[in-house]
DNA sequence: CATATATTCAACCTACAGGTTGAATATAGC
DNA sequence: GCTATATTCAACCTGTAGGTTGAATATATG
């Protein structure tokens, strides 16, 4: 009943289709129907899915006219990573991978 | 119908009370008997609960005798890990965070 | 104003999730 | 061998997920 951060953002992004939709949005915003334009279900099914994501707070609806724009929230994600990070001593092996990755990835910027 | 990893790995720790027997399991293997325990549900529904994280890959098997040691596997959250990763460029403000922590955790080593 | 477009809402269907209880199975210990 | 323990299996129930279609709502545009 709690329906807490974590739960929502595990469940939203168990579906492929809506890991593809996050996909998209982190190369832009978008409305609805663009969104739902590629996939090979209903408007309405792709609909539903925006919102699972964002009841689950990973995408952002701001209303403009008739259109709704559609933005990615990365705050769960970040949670998600988080969460994820407390069970780094089972992969110390990659650390240093990692470590070498965020260090080139810095000099870049 | 493909269910791939990461549909059943984020499926799975949707669930709160998987994500806590993970959490348990990341301080060492446990019998299904000991998981089962402290929570307040059938040892049933948590036997079913753990044959979610095991279908999931998140955790693994071995039978000795009539108990069964289930370990945690942590190949999905790394690939859990992997996913949200792709979204760092949204969270630039964390990267130095991020690098100051791995850097002195790894002096730690 | 009339119509086309963008979107949600509502009802419905089927499948699965998460829980229960009651067996069945297999091993351990007296 | 008998009984207690550890566990799954199977049947069942209720709720929700993901899809459909059809209508309603709101805004653009000729």
């Amino acid at each position: 009943m709690t329906t807490p951060v974590l739960d929502l953002a595990f469940a939203a992004l168990s579906d492929p289709t809506r890991r593809e939709i996050v996909q998209r949005l982190a190369k832009g915003a978008s409305r609805v129907t663009d969104l739902a334009e590629p996939f090979d279900m209903s408007f309405n099914a792709v609909s539903k899915h925006v919102k699972v994501l964002e009841r689950a707070g990973l995408v952002r609806r701001t209303r403009a006219g008739r259109e709704h724009r559609i933005a990615l929230d990365p705050e769960p994600i970040r949670r998600i990573a988080g969460w994820a990070s407390h069970y780094e001593r089972f992969w110390s092996d990659r650390l240093d991978k990692l470590e070498a990755f965020l260090k080139t990835n810095k000099r870049r910027d």
